[in-house]
DNA sequence: AGCATCCAT
């Protein structure tokens, strides 16, 4: 008997123990007879790893792939690699994953698992899905960005039924699993299609909260001490079993691990990563090994931004075996003053230009209107439609462009990636693929919080971009890139100089990324070309501004600059940008970000002459952001729009020679007669919605 | 004079 063969048979046991086992064919069933399903069950149930099996021994694969999204990357690839196995075949072959810069399928994948951008990549190809008969949306409570629009998408897709039919044999199902305080609201949204609830089995969870941290300690950054502290806590004084620790990211495992090995080495734990609920899973047994329905014990360190809905779903995992305790390191008080209830979707908080772009290029032009589960604000939806319009991705009616067409392609902001089309319309594509990648990645400036490493850190800092020109944030990533890349070793150069190896590492992976596109992109007829009659010096930060002139801010009064996105925000450059205390001698500049912290910072920063960006600031203000959404038309009456044409031109009239900051500042109250109509609009649209989902 | 979330294409 081998080894093997008798995990094989175990896990083919715990399969069928799973709670989902009991209802296999009832949920065949429901995914048959209907266009949209919302399954719902515990942690554990077994509905990641089990229905798509179902399905596929069901024979839906023979009609398309079997197409499973997880918002991330390792979710996505443990979970297929787990499959696979359970379904006895080679990873890559019946079983696949495709995650960015790893495509484990072939041409016999059938059950493919993906993180949810993936597959939104791949509409952009195929807007049909005709590869698929069933897309699985998994977590969906998680509310990512990209599992909102493929959402918003797959409705407005599918829910019209001459579309469905239309290029389509069988039409496409679509599976959305999620937690289940969000199914109501999925399911009138998929036009109240039915819910599925695998019930699991759970039982009682006390749970308890610590003394350590309060409503005052909402900025404490060293929770991890006390988790460490409470751990050992329950380890010593608690009764055998297993806990479970949730922290918010990788370098918080490593200290909690650091910690717990320099304290009790006699522990045995290892973590994991692999959970799909938490981003850290830290697993301590107590006593070596544990029989399987031990009491299990649970707390929860308060990491920026947890949720009381969080919260509660992750004590819920104390009571999956048998009875459990949650140890909350946190007061009573701090739960009832300083945690929201639900987190706030992702869709509402993020930058909207790139998904905007996509769907566009999707054909969905009426941006404002598209089925949205929660509705962003619609300022950030025009503030998108502004800025696709200041790079050129689309036109003044709000149609996309052929250089659109091209920008969609990039996995980057669209302001970068026009900066990116325009060096490479020179030629000069090297010095701005680099810098697109680099702005790609998390910070790779290591700021240590010993404060004499952190001096030591931020003079190898100040060096290198002393080094690389001098006074330009830019250059001083590009100069980064290629240094680290032509050494020797480059691990040891980025520890020599407090770089992030692993965030450089990455930024090499994207680099290559890009330029495939890019080089794949040039083959087309229609790529732009052009020749620069500039000074050659200044030739990287023309491109720049091309990307980034509505990232302009003028220095006004000291240290203090002004924005000329039509806002006048006072702002200052970041103390870690090469500009800092150089402010003296600048005028005008553009930036990569903002950040708000005790100001409002400037972060990665490079100076720029006025003449670069005078022909190019107009066009901040001269377009109405409502007609790019393709509402205006539609909206807006016939004298409204004479009336907004003529204002137009007027401004048009006024010229660019005037002071640029003045003339913003003006526009301030033609801003509010817009905001006016802005509510009007919006109120509409919100009773237009609540028609659509009560339908 | 003073810098911080995480995930994803």
């Amino acid at each position: 008997m081998s080894k093997p063969n008798k995990s094989e048979t175990k896990r083919c046991d715990e399969a069928k123990s799973l709670p989902i086992f009991q209802h296999k064919a009832k949920l065949i069933q429901a995914v048959k007879d209907n266009v949209f399903l919302v399954v719902t069950g515990e942690t554990g149930s077994g509905k990641t790893t089990q229905l798509p099996q179902y399905l596929y021994e069901a024979g839906l694969w023979k009609a398309g792939k079997i197409g499973v999204t997880q918002p991330r990357r390792v979710a996505a690839i443990t979970v297929a690699q787990r499959v696979s196995h359970e379904m006895r075949c080679t990873l890559g072959k019946e079983v696949g994953y495709q995650v960015r810069f790893d495509d484990c399928t072939s041409q016999d994948t059938v059950v493919k698992y993906m993180t949810d951008g993936c597959l939104l990549r791949e509409i952009l190809a195929d807007p049909r899905l005709s590869h698929y008969s069933v897309v699985i949306l998994d977590e969906a409570h998680e509310r990512s960005l990209n599992t909102d629009i493929l959402l918003g998408l797959l409705k407005k897709t599918l829910l019209d039924v001459h579309k469905a039919s239309k290029g389509r044999s069988v039409p496409l199902r679509v599976v959305v699993m999620s937690a289940t305080l969000e199914t109501g609201k999925l399911s009138a949204f998929l036009g109240h299609c039915p819910v599925f609830t695998i019930p699991g089995r759970t039982f009682p969870v006390t749970s308890r909260f610590g003394s350590a941290i309060g409503p005052k300690d909402v900025d404490s950054s060293s929770y991890v001490n006390e988790v460490v502290r409470v751990a050992l806590d329950v380890h010593s004084g608690e009764m055998a079993g297993d806990i479970l620790v949730f922290l918010t990211g990788q370098s918080e495992i490593e200290k909690a691990c650091d910690m717990l090995y320099e304290k009790a080495e006699n522990i045995d734990y290892r973590y994991d990563v692999q959970d799909q609920t938490v981003e850290g899973l830290l697993i301590l047994p107590l006593y070596g090994s544990m029989p399987t329905d031990q009491q299990r014990q649970i707390f929860q360190p308060p990491p920026p931004g947890i949720r009381k809905s969080e919260a509660q779903q992750r004590a819920g995992r104390a009571g999956r075996t048998s009875a459990g305790k949650c140890f909350r390191i946190y007061t009573n008080e701090f739960w009832e003053k300083c945690m929201l209830e639900y987190t706030v979707p992702e869709i509402q908080r993020t930058s909207l230009t790139a998904v905007v772009l996509t769907l566009k290029c999707l054909g969905v032009h009426d941006v404002i209107r598209f089925p949205y589960l929660d509705r962003p604000e619609e300022r950030l939806i025009l503030e998108a439609l502004k800025q696709l319009y200041q790079c050129d991705a689309i036109d003044r009616r709000g149609r996309v462009t052929q250089l659109g067409e091209l920008m969609v392609e990039f996995p980057l902001h669209p302001g970068l990636t026009r900066a990116l089309l325009k060096a490479a319309s020179f030629g000069c594509e090297d010095i701005l693929l680099p810098v697109a990648a680099m702005l790609s990645v998390e910070n790779i400036f290591i700021r240590p919080g010993h404060p004499e490493k952190q001096k030591e850190a931020d003079k190898k800092h100040r060096r290198l971009a002393a080094k690389a020109g001098g006074m330009n944030d830019f250059a001083t990533l590009l100069s980064v890139f290629q240094w680290c890349k032509a050494s020797d070793s480059p691990s040891a150069w980025c520890k020599d100089h407090w770089i992030h190896w692993r965030a450089l590492k990455s930024a090499f992976s994207i680099e290559t990324q890009l330029r495939e596109i890019l080089q794949r992109l040039q083959q087309k007829r229609d790529f732009p070309v052009e020749t620069f009659t500039g000074k050659k010096s200044e030739l990287f930060r023309r491109c720049l501004c091309t990307g980034y002139f509505s990232n302009v801010a003028r220095r006004s009064v000291g240290k203090i600059f002004s924005t000329m996105d039509g806002h006048g925000t006072a702002v200052h450059v970041h103390p870690s940008s090469s500009l800092f205390e150089q402010e003296a001698e600048l005028d005008w500049v553009i930036f990569h970000d903002m950040m708000v912290t005790s100001r409002v910072y400037l972060r990665t920063v490079c100076p720029i002459r006025y003449e670069w960006v005078k022909d190019l600031l107009p066009k901040l203000h001269e377009v109405d952001a409502y007609e790019l959404s393709n509402i205006a038309r539609e909206e807006v009456n016939e004298e409204e729009l004479a009336k907004l044409e003529s204002k137009e031109a007027k401004r048009q009239k006024e010229g660019s020679d005037e002071d640029m900051a003045k003339k913003l500042e003006k526009r301030n109250d033609e801003a509010s007669v817009g905001d006016a109509r802005a509510r009007y609009l919006q109120r509409k649209l919100q009773r237009q919605q609540h028609t659509t989902t009560t339908l």
